[in-house]
DNA sequence: CTGAAAGCGCTTACAG
DNA sequence: CTGAAAGCGCTTACAG
């Protein structure tokens, strides 16, 4: 039904090898016979069979993604640059959500293996030590995208989340603040977890602050958990004076709590995010927050995998680190 | 490198035809030999090439998506959902965004061809002729989700979107309100341009209220053009009470605007969105919204599609109508 | 510059 | 129940 490289042979009058070499566009064609290879093509509305094509070149041009939750605005936004610069480069993506599901990511995987992706783009850093060494044996460059893993085999392109999640504190401290809360992330995460609290509390200690262990709630990176920890936070007494979340998502849930508890942001309680996600324009007030170059992180996530695709030389074989940057918006103000 | 069913047979000690067999999960197969098949298949950590299959077999299980923008919430709400129930039925998604570039969305529908996609999903309404026609070349299943085109040959999986934007504005209506603003869409979109604008006129003209023209608007369903809009909406005198935006994304722009000239949500003026999205319960007040039932949306979608796909005799032939609902929050108030 | 033939990694009649 | 062989739709040495 549809045509077949076969058709257009017979219909141009001339061999399949010839059709194959004015499809990849090689020289040594003598342009008659190349014009009537393209009539032929054209009458026929041809198009090749990638999954032939895939199958004899052993490459695909298939990029399997792991994204944790496409209706958070950070990942769908990093993953519209990875589709970008994707397609620009000729390669296609295939999307995996995989809501904590580490199950289902286990699947996805499988499936990826099976699909002969080129490259595999994961954008969360919970992988276990099955899914660990499974990766290792698949033998298909692997790129971890805005987090890294425990695991230093793999290549990340992300922001030193320490020094991002210092700077923020620091933020808060030069404006006056001295009861600063800190909603984090999952501890079992190295850099959104870990790095981003130990960031927090070594801004404070070299200011000369103490921890509160009162000051200090964890959630999961989403409205709602900024919110509930935010209700908890309430209850301190005295209140602190700033939250600084670890999330631009946790950074609205608290401030939606406070609003909803008749206290005003800035005025009652400073609020700054983590992400640079769309939400930081979109709430009122606006949110001031320690943004992650989103765009480029996805970008030159995909550039780094088609170097380590294509195996070239000067591909990268450790860490890329991408600049933060502290933009200022209206949810802080000076004591 | 990696092995292939060969490996396999060799090692097993059998032909590659019972390899592929116990593949297959068929029967005729005795035990002692599925055992060492299986085993060999466990040592040699292989996985059957999808590439290779999807050849023979003229099956590549794989769903092309046309998403206008990943970022938009709507979207990737429903892409979420879509995916989910691809997962489920062992499809996968080859996503594509598009970002209102129309060559590239022909560039991607040339993509799905050449990758033979078992079916197409679509959620925007904006093609042209040329692109309607290459379609109905491909011989492919097309759906469109949320959308339904001017070009009836395609199946669409909506809600009724007339009676959707007159049930909001009776909304209004109901409450007391006699100065009706309207956001509206993209005036050559059918559904969501014009259904929903005929749709809040004939809610106004039947309770008898004239329309006035300065009181509409048209933008691009996006949060900035409903800022936009209501700002000009904020120089009519007098003001309306009351704005009625044809996506959240436009209320929600519309709110901030309203809230950034010093007036308030709902007690100056009441604002209505459309869509249902996470956004209506991030923001402040809450946005009250007629909602499309986003998740069954892209569940249906798929199922319909896969209907399509395995030419079932049940397989939807015309659009799917699904339900719509309001749900009040907070951002109206009776007058 | 052009074409016949082998091969990519599978599945599926067909024969036994 | 099992296997040899053809074929899916391409590309690529190889020979001319």
């Amino acid at each position: 039904m549809v045509p077949k490289i076969k058709d257009v042979a017979k219909k141009a009058g001339v061999s399949v090898t010839t059709v194959s070499r004015v499809l990849n566009g090689e020289k040594y064609v003598k342009d008659d016979m190349k014009k009537r290879v393209q009539r032929a093509i054209e009458e026929l509305g041809y198009a090749p069979s990638h999954i032939a094509r895939s199958l004899v070149r052993k490459k695909t041009n298939l990029i399997g993604v792991i994204v944790p939750d496409l209706t958070s605005n950070f990942y769908s936004t990093i993953l519209s640059s990875i589709e970008e610069t994707a397609s620009m480069n000729d390669y296609n993506l295939l999307v995996c959500n995989i809501i904590e599901d580490i199950d289902k990511e286990f699947k996805y995987l499988n499936v990826f293996h099976e699909m002969r992706v080129d490259g595999i783009i994961i954008m969360h850093e919970k992988i276990n030590e099955e899914i660990s060494s499974f990766l290792t044996k698949l033998q298909v460059p692997v790129i971890f995208s805005s987090v890294r893993p425990r695991d230093q085999r793999f290549i990340s392109v992300i922001v030193d989340d320490y020094d991002a999640a210092y700077d923020a504190t620091r933020f808060l401290l030069d404006l006056g603040h001295e009861r600063i809360a800190f909603i984090g992330g999952d501890m079992r995460d190295v850099t959104s977890g870990q790095s981003r609290y130990v960031g927090y509390c070594n801004a404070l200690m070299d200011s000369g602050k103490k921890i509160v262990h009162d000051y200090i709630r964890f959630g999961d990176y989403k409205i709602r958990s900024g919110y509930d920890m935010m209700k908890e936070l309430l209850r301190c007494d005295p209140l602190p004076t700033a939250v600084f979340a670890v999330s631009d998502d946790m950074a609205v849930g608290a401030m939606n709590c406070i609003s909803d508890h008749q206290l005003k942001v800035p005025d009652d309680i400073s609020v700054i995010g983590f992400d640079g996600s769309q939400l930081t324009e979109l709430v009122r007030p606006t949110l001031t927050s320690m943004e992650q170059p989103i765009h480029d992180m996805g970008k030159i996530t995909v550039e780094t995998l088609l170097g380590l695709i294509s195996d070239d030389e000067h591909a990268a074989t450790s860490d890329i680190i991408l600049k933060h940057k502290l933009v200022v918006r209206n949810s802080c103000k000076k004591l």
